[in-house]
RNA sequence: CGGGGCAUAGCGCAGUCUGGUAGCGCAUCUGGUUUGGGACCAGAGGGUCGCAAGUUCGAAUCUUGCUGCCCCGACCA
């Protein structure tokens, strides 16, 4: 991509009303623009990064046997009185009624039609264990939104119901997610914290929140620096490998503010492994036995050919909110990095060109089309501003990687940068390798 | 929902108290000089002052109503 081209809107200055780092971003480097309170549209930068989180979301449910289907974001009122939550939900839920005076309502969780679909198509417990998920947009009508996309009435969110014969097998699927969470949020160079939590208006007896750590996040959590030192890849799949993981992230100390017990902190970590800092809440799973299935009749035959009630979990990663949850943890001093695997590009490509001279800016079009060539998603500078204001524009983008054409390139070594480290001297196909191999 | 604030050019703001027909910075366009961390000079375009009614010779400014947005509190991916 031209930068020339690219619908890359930057603002210097934004409202005092952007309090969140991350919210600033998006906002500086024309990823978002709001449409009313908390509602956004995503511009082509943040619908790039979006979409990339979304993807490594999708790959690490697909990795432990959930299935991807996509359930509609308006619903019927009917399956809500069914289960009893239409009254519950009260004034968050956006409630619509067609022209037929029909009432309906815009999702903002997906229990009931899961459930409902469920029910009318699967009848023996041969077919479970079934995990099914989807990634769609909802609409909670926060009293009050704030802070960007980090708290919007309108997010995207992948969420995952979970669906087994006994409360054992739930249990077991509810791992699954644990595992797939975990890894997922460490493929996004997020620390991430999962901790027991009450389990809300969703309802249930198991649940953990998955918090990933950033100074400037809104809740208080107090854990014991061990935690952060758990290799997730040295875990797979297997049942028991998945069981030594929560062993491992449940046995040290960790607690939000709300259940954290000085006294047992102290007695628990030694002063020197405690670390009370703040974190995001990025995921939530429940499980919540047959809370939906017992109203909503959804029922297998199990081997005695007796009808029971399924168990279900369910399990949700805000999607949206990831992009600023990343922010808020890779932006240091107003410089964006995003990890590889997420980043709008692979790599920048800034020539250091004016009018007079345009050598540097052809060595750069060569420089990308060879890129290009090995399947490298570059973004190349082929503007004439100046060197500063590219490089604060390619500051709030974030592109993890530059190659700079400018007096310290020659014909052989090329400049390369990788941002909040030192520059070092390499040949195109040096810096090939690298991010191939960097990309995995 | 309770309490408070704001609405003026694409963005950020001043002007409102004390009424006289709108201004600054950035961005945009033209020309020229610049180019390793948000350059400079000269010129240009761009605003029904959130909406509606009222007071007045005259309203961005005063009054009333409405709408939108934001901040502080309890909830949430």
């Amino acid at each position: 991509m031209l930068i020339s081209k690219l619908f890359f809107p930057v603002l210097r200055e934004v409202s005092a009303d952007a309090k969140l780092k991350s919210h600033q971003i998006m906002l500086k480097a024309g990823m978002i623009r709001q449409s009313a309170a908390g509602i956004y549209s995503w511009l082509p930068l943040g619908l790039k990064v979006l979409k990339k989180i979304e993807q490594v979301v999708r790959e690490e449910q697909n990795n432990v046997g959930a299935q991807e289907m996509l359930m509609p974001t308006i619903q019927s009122a009917d399956i809500w009185k069914e289960s009893g939550r239409y009254n519950d939900y009260g004034q968050e839920m956006l409630r619509i009624k067609d022209r037929g005076d029909r009432e309906l309502l815009y999702g903002p969780t997906n229990e009931e039609l899961v459930t409902e679909i469920f029910r009318d198509n699967v009848k023996s417990y041969k077919s479970l264990p079934l995990i099914l998920y989807h990634i769609q947009w909802k609409f909670r009508d926060e009293i009050r939104p704030r802070f960007g996309v980090m708290r919007c009435r309108e997010f995207l969110m992948k969420d995952s119901y979970s669906f087994d014969l006994t409360k054992e097998d739930a249990i077991k699927s509810y791992n699954k997610m644990f595992y797939a969470y975990l890894r997922t949020f460490t493929r996004l160079e997020l620390k991430a914290l999962p901790l027991r939590a009450s389990s809300g208006p969703i309802g249930g007896d198991a649940s953990h929140e998955f918090i990933i750590l950033a100074d400037t996040g809104e809740s208080q959590v107090y854990l014991d620096k061990s935690l952060l030192d758990i290799d997730v890849n040295s875990f797979d799949g297997s049942e028991d490998s998945i069981n030594k993981m929560i062993s491992a992230f449940s046995t040290p100390y960790s607690a939000t503010d709300e259940k954290h017990s000085e006294k047992e902190f102290n007695e628990k970590v030694s002063i020197d492994k405690q670390l009370a800092t703040k974190g995001i809440e990025v995921g939530h799973i429940f499980y919540f036995g047959n809370k939906y299935s017992q109203p909503m009749k959804a029922n297998v035959l199990n081997k005695e050919g007796k009808n029971v009630n399924v168990e279900m979990g369910s399990y949700g990663i805000g999607v949206s909110r990831l992009v600023a949850a990343v922010i808020e943890a890779k932006c240091i001093d107003g410089v964006m990095k995003w990890p590889l695997v997420i980043s709008p590009f692979d790599i920048a490509i800034i020539p250091l060109n004016n009018k007079s001279d345009t050598t540097p800016l052809d060595k750069a079009r060569k420089i990308y089309e060879t890129l290009k060539n090995n399947s490298i998603d570059a973004i190349l500078d082929d503007t004439l501003e100046s060197p500063s204001s590219k490089f604060k524009n390619f500051d709030l983008m974030g592109v993890p990687y530059q190659i700079i054409i400018g007096s310290k390139s020659n014909d052989d070594k090329l400049e390369f940068k990788e941002l909040n480290e030192k520059t070092e001297m390499l040949t195109i196909e040096e810096i090939i390798k690298k991010i191939k191999k960097l990309k995995g």
